[in-house]
DNA sequence: TAGCCACATCGTCAACCTAG
DNA sequence: CTAGGTTGACGATGTGGCTA
């Protein structure tokens, strides 16, 4: 688990008597002392009940960025193809080099100039790579196209289940198609039949069964960018425990050499 | 080569948060 | 108040390294 693996240097204070470690200890004591055949039914409920959340790693960065002067705060994530993490780019740091998770190179020089370069052209920028999640052993009926229409800059889209939209372009001898999240239907377009319309349970067990569907694919997409920021995030206070580290020893040796001026040995 | 272990990744659940 | 987004926690599975 991410907070076990990448145990770092700081805690926040509401963690410290709670850290995921003595959770465990302590989940794993209940286990052993309930000897009784229920032990199996305290399963992951009870488990739950003692686990409660910590603060989100935002919400720990925020607050030591509110406290300590240089450390970023998490903002509203840009899009990727911006390319600089705002919670890197905004580090006042002397003279330090980063690298995103986009490849790229940011100096932040000691007068608070930043510089962005780009390695290389290393893919193609804006367009999101989208893998179907159906591709392996599709759904009965998930590849039925539920609805097409012509947008207003003149693409040819089909809504297909699971709130992804397929843009046929409309120039051009080959057809070329993309996935797309839709921005917005076009008006009078009913993705599936509203509750309302529904008559017999099995509509509605089938509508239920759809939200979910969808629900657990905005999740799954949902859990994946969260645990790419959070990669980021590491990755962003990895650099500033090395930055801290060069600055702490340069500090160091700034002192011992004042000393040593102050102090002339006299032998 | 099989078995084991540590670690990484993913999907899911559920608690929490927030915009409307 | 509610719907939807965020993220900690959990369990399942995959993978690479090590050892007998």
């Amino acid at each position: 688990m991410w907070w076990h693996q990448h145990n770092l240097c700081f805690r926040h204070p509401i963690e410290e008597d709670y850290s995921s470690g003595d959770l465990d200890k302590k989940v794993a004591t209940i286990a052993e002392t309930d000897d009784s055949a229920d032990s199996e039914v305290i399963d992951s409920h009870k488990r739950r009940e003692i686990l409660s959340r910590r603060p989100s790693y935002r919400k720990i960065l925020n607050e030591l960025s509110s406290d300590v002067p240089g450390i970023p705060k998490i903002e509203e994530e840009k899009s990727e193809e911006e390319g600089t993490p705002p919670n890197i780019a905004t580090m006042a740091v002397p003279t330090s080099i980063y690298q995103t998770s986009t490849g790229q190179y940011i100096a932040i020089a000691q007068g608070g100039t930043i510089q962005i370069s780009n390695p290389g052209t290393d893919g193609v920028q804006g367009l999101q790579a989208l893998t179907m999640t159906n591709s392996g052993a599709p759904p009965p009926g998930a590849t039925i196209v539920q609805y097409a229409a012509q947008s207003a800059d003149g693409t040819q889209q089909f809504f297909v289940p699971g709130s992804q939209v397929v843009v046929q372009a409309a120039t051009g001898d080959m057809p070329t198609y993309q996935i797309r999240a839709p921005t917005a239907l076009p008006q009078g377009v009913v993705m599936a039949a509203s509750p309302g319309s529904l008559h017999s349970p099995q509509q509605l067990a089938e509508e239920a069964t759809r939200k979910r569907e969808l629900r657990l694919m905005k999740n799954r997409e949902a859990a994946k960018e969260c645990r790419r920021r959070k990669k980021e995030y590491v990755k962003c206070l990895e650099s500033r425990v090395a930055v801290l580290e060069v600055q702490n020893k340069k500090l160091i040796e700034e002192l011992e050499t004042l000393k040593d001026i102050c102090s002339p040995k006299t032998d």
